[in-house]
DNA sequence: ACTTAAACTGGC
DNA sequence: CCAGTTTAAGTT
């Protein structure tokens, strides 16, 4: 009997914004989101039903297998990828992919296996592959072949040599992912009278003395531990398999990368009224229809950790599921870990280190409803909560929540979208909301609920400004020794420097925080502080040496380099930012004896890497820990007793419009962790601009008063949140290409009238050279697209990265919609 | 993304 | 004139 054939429409992990039709045998077509083998091209791929068939195609391919019972894609995360995909103009099956576990889409892989001779002449190109074939040992994989000859493809000398019977093809198809099982020996029959064993074991000691270590350890054991080191041999194990005394069966162990570290159980806190009150409103909201988002605001310090907690207890006692995000793990383990003390094995860590058979085993325990709660960094949005109950984004500011590959999504935005098709509930945490998120909160989007003071009720810590500006000596708030301004001028401002050698004195650590790379070059006057700021864009001017000019990096407005300052006259300018590894040489000169440890992307490859530095650092082995602002959020030592930023104005010097918002959340951040422990603490921030209203806001812990004035400034030139934007990043190894391809997609929306007129419209900003010009060897120009209606704006970005072709040069097209950074 | 076929360049 | 290289188009 044959089975019925049906038609079923595919998507695959491709860019291209399309489906593709298969026919599958059965007695019914497979569900949506069921992972399936099929063919394309030449090779095999794992993809994803999405829907019936087009009766259209005509040639239409069969599917090699379907992969599981149970679609991996259940229905709501299907609707959910659809959003994304539509959102943030990726093909859904680049979607799919990004929200499974890798293992589940892997690709097939080809080989070549050299035969003999070939029969036949085959061409120079065809005999350096077989050559390069030969001289390595076993088949190699037609992709590194190509790489190797520097060839984009090599299918017609493949085929050469084929012909010719000098190879063989093969094609290895996609890992499936395996959970990792082990044996166990259990006992079926219990012999429990002497007689009985006597009898059985009579001339099979070794099997006597077996069953009894068995018999010891409860009835079961690891097949491993019974014949490790020679303990008993298979054949012994064999033999009471016989006797039918014992079973043997394969069973299913999950990798818990986390069942060594020891949880601590956490003393139950009772929240105190605010956190009460947070609670009660979001409670009530969770058996409704369709709850509003909250946005719960709480001060460093205010216990939103404990309201989460809570919740999270309230979603369990309902008989539903819960995911929540936390911007990086291995930079936020405090907060898993009172998770983990409160939930034990209810949770599901979701780290970027698990390996992808512990990642599968993860998300294997979630969908099964084994674990009901997901804790984990971006991806985790997408993890399968058969019942889910609520989402919790905590630091929903923070940058790490958007994903810079495709599909550029942010997790809180998807976070949201997702509770809304399903109805659960979105909490969104934060001590300095995004002005996204407070914008929503303001305009009734969301609930705003605030935690107004520290749960302990502590003071802040002391916070002093040390003015970088020249100065008489002691004639200022905080003199500053006038050295040769050489670089950007002072490293470390005097009182900074003698702080710094006190704690040294005193066997205390320092941390020294930069609050950015200084790869971007301004200028700033070293008299007055002022840097040169674009006319148009209200971001900082970048000094290009060879052109002596400075250039506006958002909209290519140019002019020459400046003699002297426009505000204030002083010939004394500075033409460059501040480097890690710069101040990291002043700071070893300055200190020659204390030891230095430097945290940044350059230092921190490895998976582990945070965690061994910031262990060191706990252990007493650091002296001064100087970093990025990856180590603000790690920061919990009790012997770091003085927190200095160098230069709390790099970052505002920044040619990027939230570069505001990012200064202010940094150094609250700082000064909020500052001062914990008994040993008291300090903070001293170096600046050029101490009457800037985000220094000055965080000096304050005055998030309202930060939000108020940058929500105006955003007004005029208009930016999020205000409007919506989308960053078009157009890249080629050569810099023309990149510059051309440029104009050409900019010409190419300009005529395709997809601009529109109206409040509907779309406003286009540039292009201009990117702020970091040439990243992975390519050349970078961007482009902004900004408008009020993000109907019109999805659309013209999903035109820009399905339907504009850009012409010659290896031409990259990257549509970066809600950019969080435009680096 | 990856292939393939079609359109170009350049040595003789 | 053809081999090697670049570009444009298509994948079910």
């Amino acid at each position: 009997m044959t089975e019925p054939v049906h038609r079923v429409e595919v998507a695959l992990p491709l860019p291209p914004d399309r489906t593709f039709t298969y026919e599958v045998e059965g007695p019914r077509a497979p569900v949506p989101g069921t992972r399936v083998l099929v063919p394309f091209r030449r090779t095999e791929r794992v993809g994803w039903v999405v829907g019936p068939g087009s009766a259209e195609i005509r040639s239409v391919r069969r599917i090699l297998s379907v992969l599981e019972e149970e679609p991996s894609i259940p229905p709501d995360l299907l609707r959910l990828c659809r959003w994304v995909s539509d959102y943030y103009a990726a093909s859904l099956g680049l979607a799919l992919r990004s929200a499974q576990p890798a293992i589940l889409c892997d690709a097939a892989r080809d080989y070549l296996i050299p035969l003999r001779d070939p029969a036949r002449e085959v061409g120079p190109g065809a005999a350096r592959v077989l050559e390069i074939l030969r001289s390595g040992a076993g088949p190699k994989s037609i992709r590194a072949l190509a790489r190797l000859l520097g060839r984009r493809s090599i299918w017609p000398q493949i085929r050469a040599l084929q012909a010719a019977g000098a190879v063989r093809h093969r094609t290895v198809p996609p890992r499936e992912p395996r959970a990792r099982v082990r044996k166990v020996v259990r006992m079926t029959r219990w012999l429990s009278s002497l007689s009985e064993r006597e009898s059985l074991f009579a001339r099979s000691p070794r099997q006597r003395e077996c069953y009894e270590v068995l018999e010891a350890a409860g009835g079961a054991s690891e097949l491993a531990l019974l014949t490790r080191r020679g303990a008993f041999s298979s054949s012994v194990v064999r033999g009471l398999q016989e006797k039918g005394v014992i079973s043997v069966t394969a069973e299913e162990v999950v990798r818990d990368p986390f069942r060594e570290s020891a949880v601590t159980p956490e003393p139950r806190v009772t929240p105190n009224t605010a956190q009460q009150a947070a609670l009660a409103a979001m409670a009530g909201a969770l058996g409704a229809h369709q709850p509003r988002p909250f946005l719960l605001y709480g001060v460093t310090g205010s216990g939103k950790t404990l309201v989460y907690i809570e919740l999270l207890e309230a979603v369990l006692a309902r008989g539903q599921g819960a995911i929540v995000l936390v911007p990086e793990i291995s930079l936020t383990p405090q907060t898993v870990a009172r998770f983990r003390a409160r939930f034990g094995d209810r949770i599901a860590v979701l780290h970027s280190a698990l390996s992808d058979g512990e990642r599968y085993d993860a998300w294997r325990q979630l969908r099964s409803g084994e674990k009901l709660i997901a804790v984990g960094a971006r991806s985790a949005v997408f993890a399968p909560i058969p019942k889910l109950g609520a989402l919790v984004i905590d630091e929903e500011h923070d940058g790490s929540y958007k994903q810079s590959e495709t599909p550029r999504y942010h997790a809180r935005d998807v976070a949201v979208m997702r509770a809304a098709l399903t109805g659960s509930l979105c909490v969104l945490g934060s001590a300095t909301p995004s002005l996204e998120s407070w914008w929503n909160a303001a305009r009734g989007k969301s609930t705003l609920l605030t935690l107004p003071s520290r749960a302990t009720g502590q003071p802040l810590p002391p916070v002093q400004i040390l003015d970088l500006r020249k100065q008489r000596r002691g004639g200022g708030s905080a003199g500053v020794s006038t050295k040769p301004a050489g670089h950007a001028g002072t490293v470390l401002a005097p009182p900074l420097e003698d702080a710094i050698r006190s704690r040294l004195h005193r066997r205390e650590q320092v941390i020294l925080l930069l609050n950015r790379r200084g790869f971007s070059n301004f200028v700033q006057c070293q008299e007055c502080g002022d840097v040169r700021v674009c006319v148009h864009c209200s971001v900082s001017m970048t000094y290009h040496r060879v052109a002596n000019r400075l250039l506006c990096h958002h909209c290519r407005h140019g002019e020459p380099a400046p003699t002297r300052c426009l505000r204030c006259g002083s010939r004394d300018l500075s033409f460059r930012g501040l480097g890690t590894e710069q101040v990291e040489r002043v700071v070893a000169e300055t200190f020659p004896g204390a030891r230095i440890a430097r945290m940044d992307v350059d230092t921190t490859s490895g998976k582990w890497a945070h965690h061994e530095i910031l262990g060191r650092v706990g252990r007493g082995e650091v002296d001064i820990l100087l970093g990025t602002q990856m180590i603000a959020k790690g920061l919990d030592f009790p012997r770091v007793t003085l927190v200095g930023v160098v230069n709390a104005d790099v970052g505002l010097h920044l040619p990027d419009f939230r570069a505001s918002e990012r200064t202010f959340q940094l150094l609250s951040q700082v000064a909020g962790r500052a001062g914990r422990s008994e040993l008291g603490g300090d903070v001293m921030i170096q600046t050029f601009l101490p009457e800037h209203y985000s220094i000055q806001s965080a000096l304050s812990h005055d998030y309202e008063g930060f939000a108020r004035r940058e929500l105006s400034e955003r007004r005029s030139p208009a930016y999020p949140p205000h409007v919506r934007l989308a960053n078009v990043v157009v890249s080629s190894p050569n810099q023309e290409h990149a510059a051309g391809a440029a104009e050409m997609a900019v010409g190419w929306v300009r005529r395709s009238s997809l601009l529109g007129r109206g409040p509907t419209r779309v406003e286009l900003v540039g292009p201009a050279p990117s702020p970091i010009e040439r990243l992975h060897g390519r050349w970078r120009w961007h482009f902004f697209l900004r408008s009020s209606s993000p109907r019109e704006l999805g659309r013209l970005c999903r035109a820009l990265a399905f339907r504009f072709r850009p012409g010659s040069g290896d031409v990259r097209v990257a549509v970066d919609r809600d950019p969080t950074a435009l680096l």
